[in-house]
RNA sequence: GGGCGAGUGGCGGAAUUGGCAGACGCGCUGGAUUUAGGAUCCAGUAUCGCAAGAUGUGCGGGUUCAAGUCCCGCCUCGCCCA
């Protein structure tokens, strides 16, 4: 090798010490600057290493983070580890190993490669969820919501896996069976500790509105805690003292109730079941209920349900109708009962065709021998709101239904509470006590953390109990009130709870009196930029808004939202290569031959696919290799430079090669092939031309960071070193200030070229260039002509010429005149500084 | 079925407010240098055409002096909800 040529191993490794060593990116509390908290999601240390996607957000926070510091923003950029969860606890399983051990190791690798990226994290608040000194005040914020009522324990339908005698989550379950083994899954019910985040829904729902989020994710919140308003409307049982309330979201439609169902699980169901219908539905009920939710609601599936031979009362016409039984009404939503009017509704309507059932219109505009009518229109067959649209029909039946005692205007949620409680050893056991009564009472605070007991086998007890029921000593306590037996709760924490609070925790994270102190809460919170995957648009983005909303309540936050800007980064795809039978190869195995793709050792073809990368399709692209081959500098530039941050984007390893191709050039640019400086380097001269697109550079540079357009920010560097090459004298402090420009990308190069430039110190802190408007300004411009809208000449006009000048010139062009010749112009349109266009006839 | 997003060269993608479509990069072509190059540098590269010119941003209409961009109708793909 070259003694000058770039070497980005030897200068990766120099400066990732040095940060390091010196502490360059340790961050205090520093109320003569404006703080800046941006955040990653914080992975999940799995034991397959880091994924080309996590350099692809933490790149693009690093670039910000390196930005906003060089504008004289204290930032805090932290990295952690959200490391209880199951793969973990399935290799402690299978081989014995307690999972923490396992979590270390992983842990360690997870962090020599983020390091291995040069990313500008502060070190000193790493943070780990599995760790006792975390989880106990994990444990904390859930005696909380304990304390405020919000936690409690009920019965509740889980996935329950016979075979392997524990229970899953639904994520782990399709379509009635465990994903990885397809051993059948049933429903059971059992006891859990549920989280009452139905008390939050309105103010989940209503504090989306502030935030700077994309659009996407806030209609995905909207639609999961899915709002409703209609009315609860009371059914009497005919011949019978029974009575059943029913939830609606079309109360306007109640004249059009012509029958009504029962969801399998009502307890009115068979109660209700007349002695010669009672053994159809008892025998309905028992094959409905092992269904999934999801099945049952699928709209296409044939609808079945059978006939309770009981009767009920509408309670606005007095008419007597059936009532049904049907598995398309779940127990888990409204009652578990609703009136149905097949005229206006879908579900409804298919039912009653195929039942035949009456089906009466009560709003026009539809036809409803052919399909149900939702839309608005007038009411009709109804009585007392006859004439009136939709919502004001709505609006007048629901205080009639008030005023009669049999029903009222309601809200409903489709947000469900929060089973909170997992059969499961890796995770954080609840700092919670059973004594012999029944009675259950919180660990006291300063008894905090309750640790996990060691096992010497993770697996569930013979009997189904969770793994902690093995460790009796530790299951078995007592009351520190009373001094009497007590239990502790063998359950743990679901992977949700360590990863609710961690952005909190980050604040002042070696804090061993508090989860936090007031003071560094109230600096740095809220987060002002929080980018990850959009996997977690629902899930672990409402859990922590509700959290932060129960603190907030308790007074141990002062902002009313976690993160105030989301941005979710797009998922990296990679081109995998199939032949007709389905089968994959590596790319190293197949060849590209007049376009198309071949296997190289038989020949045969491939087509070649965008997707996600997976080992199953041999198309991961391991970052590490990539670090290894090209640098991190590459990789994170080549990342950046793929496409815009939020759109999917396939990899390709040509792209990357030429990214590092620009990374040579900068380095040849300042650096000769004897390893010194560039002798074309100088303290004065230069061309002003190099000055002025330095200046635009710099502006636009600067627009594209704040904006999160990484890719064209790229370019315009690129586009900067290419007019450099073409310049003969280089004038040093131009140079500097582009390398200030290039820093945030290539973080390590620039502070090797930094430092060969002569300074003794990082540029991390080096303040970030201004573009000077005046230099950017034009004499003359360049305007460009049409005729007819077509264009035929470009021309030289002064920045401020008058409008007839510019026309006079426009017209005086040859070409112009040419397709002008013969023709009358009607009119003449002059953009200052940007147009002409004439329109002649 | 509903909601959101996307559709631009051989490929990834550019294009504040409607104002020169294709920046930048890959690939390809040619040249320089080199014993050699899959290294480096320079030039070219939307399509058709020798050229003048014509055509061109998923398809079909429309508004406008001017449409990738705005409006109406459709098609395809992705995600979410059902």
């Amino acid at each position: 090798m070259t003694r000058g040529a770039y070497d980005h191993k030897e200068i990766e490794r120099k400066w990732q010490d040095f940060w390091l060593k010196h502490k360059t990116f340790k961050t205090e509390i520093d109320r003569d600057k404006p703080k800046y908290y941006i955040l990653d999601m914080f992975p999940y240390p799995s034991g397959d290493g880091l994924h080309v996607g996590h350099p692809e957000g933490y790149t693009a926070t690093d670039i910000v983070a390196r930005y906003k510091r060089m504008r004289g923003y204290n930032v805090l950029h932290p990295m952690g580890w959200d490391a209880f969860g199951l793969p973990a606890e399935r290799h402690a399983v299978r081989t014995g190993e307690h999972p923490a051990v396992i979590t270390q190791k992983n842990c360690a690798t997870f962090r020599r490669q983020i390091q291995g990226l040069g990313l500008s994290y502060d070190w000193d608040r790493e943070i780990n969820t599995t760790d006792p000194d975390y989880y106990k005040w994990t444990q904390w914020i859930f005696l909380v919501l304990f304390e405020r009522g919000l936690a409690y324990q009920a019965e509740a339908a889980v996935n329950w896996c016979p075979a392997l005698g524990t229970v899953l989550a639904n994520e782990e379950v399709k379509d009635g069976k465990y994903v990885e083994t397809g051993d059948p899954v049933e429903k059971r019910m059992m006891k859990q500790w549920m989280l009452k985040i139905t008390a939050y829904a309105e103010r989940l729902l209503e504090d989306l509105e502030d935030l700077d989020w994309p659009e996407g994710i806030k209609a995905m919140q909207r639609e999961w805690i899915g709002r409703s308003e209609g009315a609860d409307v009371v059914f009497k049982a005919a011949d019978s003292d029974k009575a059943f309330t029913v939830f609606t979201t079309r109360p306007d439609t109640l004249f059009g109730a012509t029958y009504c169902v029962l969801a399998p699980e009502h307890p009115l169901t068979l109660e209700l079941a007349t002695p010669e219908q009672r053994e159809a539905v008892q025998a309905y009920v028992d094959q409905a209920v092992k269904r999934s939710a999801q099945d049952r609601m699928k709209e296409e599936r044939e609808k079945t349900g059978v006939f309770t031979g009981a009767y009920a009362i509408n309670p606005v016409n007095g008419e007597r109708v059936p009532i049904w039984v049907a598995d398309y009404v779940l127990f888990e939503y409204g009652y578990g009962a609703i009136m149905a009017v097949p005229a206006h509704d879908e579900r409804d309507y298919a039912f009653a065709k195929k039942f035949e059932l009456p089906i009466v219109e009560v709003v026009s505009g539809g036809d409803i021998s052919k399909e149900a009518y939702t839309g608005d229109g007038v009411l009709v067959n109804s009585d007392l709101i006859n004439g009136l649209d939709v919502p004001g029909a709505k609006k007048k039946i629901s205080a009639w239904l008030e005023e009669q005692g049999l029903g009222k205007g309601t809200v409903t949620y489709r947000l469900r509470d929060w089973l909170f409680s997992r059969q499961r050893y890796w995770g954080e056991p609840f700092p919670l006590i059973t004594l012999e009564d029944g009675t259950v009472r919180a660990v006291p605070h300063e008894d905090l953390p309750v640790e996990l007991p060691e096992l010497d086998d993770y697996r569930p007890t013979p009997d189904g109990q969770p793994p902690l029921a093995r460790a009796a000593d530790w299951v078995n306590t007592t009351d520190p009130i009373t001094g009497k037996p007590a239990k502790r709760e063998t359950n743990t924490m679901p992977q949700w709870a360590g990863s609710c609070w961690y952005y909190l925790r980050f604040c002042d994270p070696r804090n061993s009196d508090a989860a936090w102190s007031e003071e560094a809460e109230q600096y740095w919170m809220p987060v002002d930029l929080y980018i990850g995957g959009a996997e977690h648009a629902v899930l672990h983005l409402l859990y922590a808004r509700f959290w932060h909303k129960v603190l907030y309540d308790a007074g141990y936050v002062s902002t009313k939202e976690p993160f105030q800007k989301l941005f979710n980064q797009g998922m990296i795809l990679a081109y995998s290569y199939k032949d007709d039978d389905g089968r994959y190869y590596y790319p190293e195995q197949v060849e590209q031959r007049d376009g198309a793709w071949f296997v190289k050792e038989s020949g045969e073809p491939v087509h070649t696919l965008v997707e996600k990368m997976s080992k199953s399709r041999y198309n991961v692209v391991n970052p590490d290799a990539v670090v290894a081959e090209y640098g991190a500098d590459t990789l994170r530039l080549y990342e950046m430079f793929m496409g815009p941050l939020d759109r999917e984007k396939p990899w390709s390893d040509e792209g990357v090669q030429g990214v590092h191709r620009f990374l040579k050039r900068v380095w040849n640019l300042f650096i000769g092939g004897d390893g010194q400086l560039q002798p074309n380097i100088a303290p004065s001269g230069g061309d002003a031309a190099i000055e002025k697109l330095l200046h635009k550079t710099i502006k636009d540079v600067t627009a594209d960071i704040e904006h999160l357009h990484f890719n064209t920010a790229i370019s315009r560097l690129m586009e900067f070193v290419n007019g450099a090459y073409k310049s003969e004298v280089l004038r040093t402090e131009w140079m500097e200030t582009f390398l200030l420009l290039y820093a945030p990308f290539a973080p390590h190069m620039a502070e090797e070229l930094w430092e060969r430039m002569g300074h003794g110190e990082s540029l991390a802190y080096a303040p970030w260039p201004e573009h000077d408007e005046a230099l950017l300004a034009e004499d003359t411009v360049e305007v460009p002509v049409q005729v007819n809208g077509k264009l035929r000449a470009v021309i030289q006009a002064p920045q401020d010429a008058a409008k007839e000048d510019v026309l006079k010139a426009a017209k005086a062009h040859d070409r112009v005149a040419q397709h002008l010749s013969g023709k009358n112009i009607v009119k003449e349109i002059y953009v200052p500084g940007k147009m002409v266009n004439l329109v002649a006839k």
